[in-house]
DNA sequence: GACTGCTGTTACCGCAAGTAACATGCACGT
DNA sequence: ACGTGCATGTTACTTGCGGTAACAGCAGTC
């Protein structure tokens, strides 16, 4: 039939696909986001033309490469969020779980805050308008979902979530990748900071001895 | 003399930097980061080598350009930060000037944000360890400071004040380009929305009617 | 006039992305 | 058994970019 034999087929190019990406997987773990197509090519035991085929091209493998990682980032970030606890346990304990993972793998870290550079050759662009990388987006947007399904924010609640949502987030990434070259402090001081910032300690905090003014 | 000789080729030297430097500006704005040292030599009427010559490698180009229009931001910044207005205005006016900012030069701002990618010769990684734009970076810096020196935050006050800085500015930041992409709201209703989270809001909102749990 | 130091050039190297064009193995329908 | 499709794999190429010799004018200085 057509069906088992297409089925025989996706089966086997996805098991490839797979492989294909745990081989890049380990390039980019050792060679951080600048790894070649050459090089995941030579580790995944085969060349180059076959990586074309099965991702189009270098953004494609990219993609692909940042939706594994993102998934399980989220789904680890989705588990803290869910936690049966009071909501400054439940911030401080999502904070921790993304500073753990970006401390443990810098190399998969960086390479997902790089969207994936411009295409050098012919293709210019590379949708322009679009910057920042994209788990950030996907962050930004599942916590706003949650900000806006938990709490009670009135009139115009959704967009103050969605905001808030990408605030939060740019917060974290932003502290934890300053935090992750200079390791000023540990990784608790720093959650707790952070919890302090979004716990209005910023606009309760006295002012110094020579006034507002200065 | 020596000095005067030297002093004068100093002085054609910078011109000669400056020109330089508006038209690789040029470039940028229309190209935006992809811009290649072939098209910035071009626009300057020159070649390849002399932009070599007075910059090195494209790294150094990029810094140079950068620290122009990271200086000029970070001016019309601190302005924001010093006007003599209670602390919630002067935080939603650099708010405000920020987000104006990224939002008259999209092509700029895009190009701040881009470290200067990897190094791709022979030369390897390209200072491992930093992730974030510079820009970013010296915001952060500057935003700690202020905060150090005019709010009374008791001991650890000044690493407070480093991860508040760092946490602002990110927040800042990806809550800015989300906005550029997607416009969701007028600027002065992100400002509001965000001077809102560093407030507190988020703390102080009330549960929904399921209760805390869920 | 030779020497120095700057500006500018053409022509090249190395490397990475991406693409033909050709070779091979495996299942089918007849 | 035999060609027909089709996915898999290869080598060899093109294009474009960053970066670098090596050489050509053109000041001023001794």
């Amino acid at each position: 039939m057509d069906t088992t034999q297409r089925t025989d087929q996706q089966r086997s190019a996805d098991r490839r696909r797979r492989e294909l990406l745990e081989a890049a997987d380990r390039v980019v773990l050792r060679d951080g986001p600048q790894a070649s197509m050459n090089a995941i090519a030579a580790e995944a035991g085969i060349t180059k033309p076959i990586l074309y085929r099965h991702f189009g091209d270098k953004g494609g493998l990219y993609a692909a490469l940042a939706m594994r990682h993102t998934d399980a980032l989220l789904d680890s970030l989705r588990a803290a969020l869910d936690a049966p606890a009071d909501r400054r346990e439940r911030v401080e304990a999502t904070l921790d779980t993304y500073l753990t993972a970006i401390e443990l793998r810098p190399q998969v870290y960086r390479f997902l805050m790089h969207p994936a550079e411009g295409g050098q050759p012919g293709d210019a662009g590379f949708d322009v308008g679009k910057h920042s990388a994209p788990l950030l987006r996907r962050m930004g947007e599942e916590l706003a979902q949650v900000i806006e399904e938990r709490l009670d924010l009135g009139p115009g609640g959704q967009q103050l979530a969605r905001v808030w949502g990408h605030g939060i987030v740019g917060m974290m990434h932003a502290a934890g990748d300053w935090w992750l070259g200079e390791r000023p402090c540990s990784r608790a001081e720093l959650v707790r900071s952070l919890a302090d910032l979004l716990w209005g300690r910023l606009a309760a905090a006295g002012d110094r001895v020579g006034g507002p003014g200065f």
